[in-house]
Order: structure tokens, then sequence, then C-alpha cells
DNA sequence: GAAGATTGACGGATCAATCTTT
DNA sequence: AAAGATTGATCCGTCAATCTTC
């Protein structure tokens, strides 16, 4: 760690840590702007709301528990509970209630979603692959995954269970906004 | 791209391009939501917030107009002008008119800013540590870092002037939310 | 009129509380 | 009581319109 004067000051040590991170907040903020444009602009979804539909045609029957989407899409519950709101408006989706477990809600591709869907996947993938993936050379594109793959594992939320170890003994709650 | 029966489902030839992808997204998510929880339980600051006054901090005088504030923190002008007006609630930062432009208005770092900087920055730092930096190789980190930088240029947003060549064809507003 | 900043209206996400079913 | 989903309050960001100064 830097001494206080010069924490987070140019040209301190910090830099050498910071500067990739940094990097990489930027090329995320960068593609998934364009990638969110392009599709709003071309077939009226949101990345969001595109990434749902995948998600949900993805699974099988293209049906897929609220819960489990949650999870796939990285949103809250009740996220994921007013942005299927939407897809219905949309007629993209229709809610239908769990066989086997009457709590359980399921979201249900339409026909008119799937078509949806197909026709923004033309515009996504095109995006990603040439703001992501062909920007990286082919033999770099393996290393990269795997290296995002453990930064991604190693953050992950801890999922239930009896608490991990290691906690790094950080406070929580200890500070509060003074107003 | 794979015909329209098989876009988007898995085992497809899609999987290979939006493998990465995904994973970046997941990274991404991951990391800054420990970064902005621990911020926020350890200094009452959000991740943006902290940024905010990074930025400042960095510039000379510790002081810096909004709209270089904006482009740095990766917001719209009118998001950082609420982002410093909570700060100024928070007397971490003071507003004042620019002296050779009387249009501009600048955000000057307080003594308290300074200070809550300061702590803030050691878990911060410990945060990119552990979650991003010590995560990837050594010898692998500046690739990660150049290939974030060409990925983050090749979609950052054209920079006014006249318009760039190449749209690829994207049709603008061409469909509309149907509500 | 154009540029810098702010404001009003709104979109879209979260948390905490609630309802239902297990 | 616990789990799944939704709702109400609220936070934080954007866009479009506005105000001020150049």
């Amino acid at each position: 760690m830097s001494p206080p004067e010069t924490a987070g000051r140019p040209g301190g040590r910090d830099d050498v840590r910071l500067g990739p991170w940094r990097t990489f907040l930027t090329a995320h903020a960068h593609v998934t702007r364009r990638l969110d444009e392009e599709l709003r602009a071309e077939h009226g979804l949101s990345l969001a709301e595109y990434e749902a539909l995948l998600q949900i045609a993805y699974a099988p029957n293209r049906r897929l528990r609220m819960s489990q989407l949650a999870e796939r899409v990285l949103l809250s519950r009740s996220g994921v509970t007013r942005l299927i709101d939407r897809l219905v408006a949309d007629a993209l989706v229709e809610r239908s209630s769990c066989s086997e477990d009457a709590r359980g809600a399921e979201a249900v591709l339409t026909a008119g979603g799937m078509e949806r869907l197909r026709e923004a996947s033309r515009t996504h993938l095109r995006g990603v692959d040439e703001y992501f993936v062909s920007v990286v050379p082919q033999s770099d594109l393996e290393m990269l995954e795997t290296t995002l793959a453990v930064i991604s594992d190693r953050a992950a939320p801890r999922t239930g269970q009896h608490e991990r170890c290691s906690q790094s003994g950080s406070v929580r709650g200890s500070v509060q906004r003074t107003r």
C-alpha cells in the first residue's frame, strides 16, 4: 500500500494495480453501451431484455423459473419480476405458474418472443464480434476467457451454505452515510 | 452466423463467440458488486462516488471541471451533476465557479473529502488486489491490460468531429417499443 | 447560436416488507 | 418457519429541455 500522502495520486505505485482495473471498467462500459444502443435502435430491446429472452430460449421447453433466470442474468429477484413484466406487456413472454410447485412462476417464450429473439440475435452477435471477439487475437482469446472465469469465480457471491472461510475481516455496516 | 433455428441455442456455433463475452459480463458484475459493497459498508461511499473523489484528487489543485469528470467516470453530464450534489451534501466536495470561464463549474475536494478518500483507498486497493490483480498470473497481467485497452478503444464513443466512416449500416430508430 | 451545467420527467434497478405455498 | 415471487419505497442514472455565459 502506498503511504497516505500519495495514495491514489498519479505516478504512485498504486497505478500499477489500478491501470488494468480501470481499463477493464472502461472496456465494459463502452462495449455494453454499444450493444445496448444497437439492440434498442434496431429491435426495441434493451441488452438486459435480450439476455433474458436468450436464457429462456436456452432452457428446456423454453420455460424458466424466475429465480433461475435471476441468477443467469445477474439481477435480483425483484429486478427479474419487473423485467418479465415488460416482456409480458410486449407479448414476448408469458407467465405460467409452475406445475409441481405452486409457489413458483415460470416465464415461457411466446412464438413472437422467439421470433424477436432470432432477429435480434443477428444484431447482438454482430456486435459481440465487432467490439469484442474480433478485436482479440485468436491466440489470446482462450487465455482471456480462462482469466476472466477465474476472476468471476473469485468474486462470485458466497452461495449460501456454511459461510466460506477467510472473510478477510471486512467490517460490515460500520460506517453510514451521514445524512 | 448460425441458421435461425439454432441461433442462441446451447451447443450451437454461437457459443464459441458468446462464451468469452458472457464470462466478461459476469466477471464485471461480480467484481464491481464486491467493491461497491465493501466501500459502502466500510466507508459509506458507492464505487461511483469513490471514483469521482479519486479523479478530482488526481487533478491539478484537486479541482476538476464537471465535464472532464463526466468523461473520466463514464457518466453523463447530468449524472455527474447529481453525483456531485451528493458529495457536496456530505461535505466531501465543494462547487466552485470556474475563474476564466464563468459558464463552467469545478468540483473541489475538501480536506474532509481528501481524508475520506485516503481511508477508503485502503479498502478499494485491497479489493482490487483480492478480486482482480492477484487472481491474474503476473505474466498475463500485461497482456490482459493491452487486450482490454484495444477492446475499450474499439468500442469507444465516436468523439464528435466529422462522423467516422463505416457505420456498419446500423439502422437507427427503425423499431420502437410497441407501447 | 453553441457550450457548460443544471433541472424535470422518467426508466430501471435494489432492498425491505408482504403474500402464498410448502 | 422457509422458499418463491411480487409490491412499495427509494436510489441512481439517462434524455430532453432550460438557463447562463461565451
